[in-house]
DNA sequence: CAAGTATATGAATCCCGCT
DNA sequence: GAGCGGGATTCATATACTT
């Protein structure tokens, strides 16, 4: 589905990545969880798995008790981060967030994916659940890598090393991430860039990369997170035109900061 | 050698750490073989990798033990932090710095060792060296853990779940943490405990567990740093009792923020 | 003394040239 | 080619210094 300078695909990202090109940066927040930890939460439907919005949701187990769960994920991020690598410029930017718990099989599925490991940055949210006699788990991480050589002189200046963003309230996605964030993030890429979200939920990354000038490649398998995509990114489009409406409509869709 | 509270033993970390017992946390900042992704950046000597260029820290010592190699690092981590957890009581917690580059292999071998892996704390450096087009690597992280179980009820409070604080200046130790950081840090133990450092550089860690009231036990493998850790912490025991000269002292020895 | 200006520095990283 | 060493680059922050 073509909206304006976004391209939405509705199915599965490991059949439709081959058939991509041209990407210049990758930013996408793949399903942790989805890959299993348990079998009970890959079997359950789309709406326990994306749609609720109870944070006990997407809460992981305490120990990864199951190695072949563990191994499966690792398997399965490393065909999708492979196949968006072969999507992918030379010089291309790879970002995909991850969770404390995931952040180790992160880097190491991006570098067997083929990307140049570059970085971490932490993303801080401003809220979270604190628990007595621990560190709190406040961040989550962006693990970031490029397709081979990344010259120092691309026409994109100095970024951050962190971020430090509130969760966006109310939220249409349960693992939705702030449009502010996503639209700094984006920095990383040079003006007029192809951007591409390989599991783009409810389509924040689009709105972000449409806002910024940049074209969109979307791929989102659940059919009704997909229409709730298509959606948001036909306001964004509006709103590039008739701006003055963005202020009214901001929040509708859970924006966040 | 024993300076009031704390033992300070110079020496190498494997051998003396059997020796030990009943600790109730570990905090420490192991050299990370990291520098670099080329293996002449990690071959270089400490001041070359870590030192800005014409700077004046050149005159600080070179520190050894930092240019294993992954497999070779990872082993030897996995030995020292096993070594660790057996001189420590069940709820002990163990706290290990790393920069980007080794926090994956750091959270292994924490586990291999025996640790049960419980979170990441990114400390933010307010200062950082920046490159063009790339996400500065403005943080370094706390990789923590529990000898087993670790109850909610223990004595501690809720703790912050990142640290903002600038490297000290002036530094007598290239990788020297800020004083209020280590302090920080070791709320996570309940009062009056046994804190172990096995890597302790100059002492930062010593000096806050002595002025927390918590007994220590650093180790040093260079003589030379060791010296200067023995005069740091002969000089944190005399300001417990004498805390009108700390203010004038402070500084001295560059114990930072 | 307050405010503004100059200088120093960072658990880097890249690129070039020499062996 | 591969390995190694040297030099240039980047800017927010802190500190030192001047007006």
């Amino acid at each position: 589905m073509q909206i304006g300078n976004a391209t939405l695909y509705c199915g599965d990202a490991l059949g439709i990545l081959p058939r991509l090109a041209d990407v210049d940066a990758v930013l996408t927040d793949p399903p942790y969880s989805s890959g299993g930890q348990y079998a009970s939460d890959r079997k359950a439907d789309t709406r326990t798995k994306y749609v609720s919005t109870g944070s006990s949701a997407m809460a992981l187990p305490d120990f990864l008790g199951d190695n072949r769960d563990q191994r499966a994920f690792y398997f399965w991020s490393t065909l999708w981060s492979g196949a968006a690598l072969r999507a992918s410029k030379p010089g291309a930017v790879c970002c995909v967030f991850s969770d404390w718990r995931q952040l180790p099989v992160s880097t190491d599925y991006l570098q067997a994916g083929g990307w140049t490991w570059r970085g971490i940055v932490p993303w801080v949210k401003t809220s979270a659940r604190p628990q007595m006699g621990r560190f709190t788990a406040q961040c989550e991480y962006v693990v970031w890598g490029s397709n081979g050589q990344l010259p120092t002189d691309r026409g994109v200046g100095v970024l951050p090393g962190f971020y430090e963003y509130q969760s966006p309230q109310p939220r249409v996605h349960i693992t939705q991430k702030p449009l502010g964030l996503m639209a700094d993030l984006l920095e990383v890429a040079p003006a007029d860039s192809l951007i591409l979200d390989p599991f783009m939920g409810s389509g924040t990354t689009g709105v972000a990369a449409v806002q910024k000038g940049h074209r969109f490649i979307g791929i989102e398998w659940s059919p009704v997170i997909f229409d709730v995509a298509c959606r948001r990114l036909e306001r964004a489009q509006e709103n590039l035109f008739e701006p003055r409406r963005a202020a009214q409509q901001a929040g509708l869709f859970g924006e966040g900061a």
